[in-house]
DNA sequence: CGCCGGTATGGAAGCGATTCCACCCTAGCG
DNA sequence: CGCTAGGGTGGAATCGCTTCCATACCGGCG
């Protein structure tokens, strides 16, 4: 691999003019210039990144750790920062977490170890050394999905995502309505599904009615439980004519449950999901809409300003739009 | 951040002995390593990255450039390779092309831009270029689900796939096969439906039947074209009792539109897919499986042993085993 | 007791870029 | 015509690590 020491030597120029080259300073003359520039493309010679980010004193890295692509949402948001970090001059590493056990070890690895000019965290929750180390880096941070002190946050209003699928099944005169979400305490200590809960719970006693409790399941593992829990639910003497998923793949289960019973869907059960991941298009699944890709892209756009030198709020927490997407899985009661 | 220096100054050792420690290396007494690995505690140094990686002449990364996150199929794959590279000291670092025109200018920059220890390829073709200069960069290279020259490859006999999902139809009894496949020159230039088609037409053919014409459709993207694809199959006069579908999604597409027709699966039509994709198996779909995941982790374990020094054939090629999955798509005929 | 081999150690020389400083040269001014 | 200002340029110092070489120290052997 050629250095910019033999560039500068073919050339019959200092390295300090080479370099200025490659950075399109204007402290280089015309002629010397296009001489330096033909030798470049002469030998292909391509300035090493690795020497460039230790004389810099930061590398072109922007890191983004995730529970990872086991979760089609998680793949969407990815989608997002990948499709705004390709347009950069930043490098685009990936680090997963698998367990909940590796994740404050990897963040650590991804925010101390240097490797990395910005860190984007996703539906993670802060180790509090996170937060304490906080000022100790000037690693820009960014978390999505999920609130954190001190680190610009992009989420969005689960609670009002929850009322959002209610208000659409009641409106279709619903009145017997189940829910299926997440169990709680499951992997990482998300707790989007008690709130998307609690914001439907909400709504439905706002119509001066309530959600009985055996109309409410957790489960653990998308589709299969769900199919389970959807099956459980059927089976009561009095099932429910409407069903709110907490996430799309729930859905899947819950419709596939009802289908195989011969329930029709929506002639018989409406289902509402959240998320909108790329296949409920396709499937035609009413949902609460969140905007996952553009998580990913706000989030990638939010760290390349940090770096750019931009002053971005470091307190601001952005709650992403949500929107109830009507398809046909959801449709009048009887 | 701490430094190397800073960690030798306060041990009161020079900078040489620090760096054994770090390395393990056996010259160092337990005394003194002792003392050092104290200093390192106490102050949290983490040596960095970029420097270690500028001073060994190779850095950290291992990159996968591949036609991205819109194919399940590939987020599979992906999920294969991060699994071992999560493992390993390596950094995985996600090129990702989602025009052909990109792709030969990433790859040339994965490659030969110094930033990777090792390059996984995914799907992709190589430019003319790559097979040139192979010689002249020593960073190892996998490619998969596609062969080339002179680089380890991991494919699948897509011929085989065909033949595979052929037999199965025709032993269910099966005489009127369709086929809907991907538009052979879309996107990357991707062969493997073609092989699949061929392969498949051949097993026909050794049963004395034939695919006609009008039973054969070639759609461009995924579930909504092979939903019309399916449309059309079924208007036809005598319209074909199983479809053979060179990929997952497709073959949901074709599901649907049959279901929406009041066509029942598998009871009036079977139907199998290719790939076998995390959703099939909750779906029920009967498929040609292809070990997806398994090609990302072992391209990551021979990029590994590559780096490792470990004596890879370069001239060598893979095929990784195919295999039928029955699972409640297809049926026997009547 | 002196010497030798081997183990521990310190520190200088790279790795390939950036950047700052010193220098040269020329044009413009008095 | 001499001096200055400033654009263009070369090259040393620097970033933080690894590695090699020189040196110091130890015990055992002749």
């Amino acid at each position: 691999m050629a250095t910019i020491q033999d560039v500068a030597r073919r050339a019959g120029v200092g390295v300090g003019t080479v370099s200025r080259v490659i950075n399109n300073s204007p402290l280089v003359s015309d002629t010397t210039r296009a001489r330096v520039q033909a030798v470049i493309d002469e030998i292909g010679y391509r300035p090493s990144t690795v020497a460039r980010a230790l004389s810099l004193g930061h590398s072109s890295i922007i890191t983004v750790v995730a529970p990872f692509l086991t979760d089609p949402s998680v793949v969407l948001r990815l989608r997002g920062v990948a499709s705004v970090v390709r347009e950069s001059e930043y490098d685009l590493v990936l680090y997963d977490v698998e367990a909940p056990e590796q994740h404050a070890a990897r963040l650590d690895d991804a925010i101390y170890g240097g490797r990395s000019a910005a860190v984007i965290v996703m539906s993670l929750a802060a180790s509090g050394a996170i937060a304490q180390k906080r000022e100790s880096s000037k690693v820009p941070l960014v978390w999505v999905d999920r609130r954190i002190d001190g680190v610009p946050c992009l989420t969005i209003d689960d609670h009002e995502g929850g009322r959002l699928a209610a208000r659409h099944l009641l409106e279709l005169g619903h009145r017997h309505i189940g829910f299926i979400g997440d169990r709680p305490d499951e992997r990482f200590g998300f707790t989007s599904g008690d709130d998307r809960f609690a914001g439907f719970c909400e709504e439905i006693a706002a119509s001066g009615l309530a959600v009985p409790g055996g109309y409410v399941r957790r489960v653990a593992h998308g589709m299969e439980d769900a199919a389970t829990a959807m099956g459980e639910l059927l089976a009561l003497p009095d099932p429910p004519t409407a069903i709110f998923a907490t996430s799309d793949l729930i859905a899947y289960g819950a419709i596939e449950a009802a289908r195989a019973r011969g329930v029709r869907v929506p002639g018989d059960l409406s289902v509402v999901g959240f998320d909108d991941i790329a296949m409920s298009a396709h499937i035609g699944l009413t949902t609460v809409r969140q905007p996952l890709f553009e998580s990913g892209s706000r989030s990638a756009e939010l760290a390349l300003a940090m770096l750019a030198g931009d002053d971005v709020d470091t307190t601001a927490e952005w709650d992403l739009p949500l929107e109830l997407v009507e398809r046909s899985t959801t449709g009048p009661h009887r």
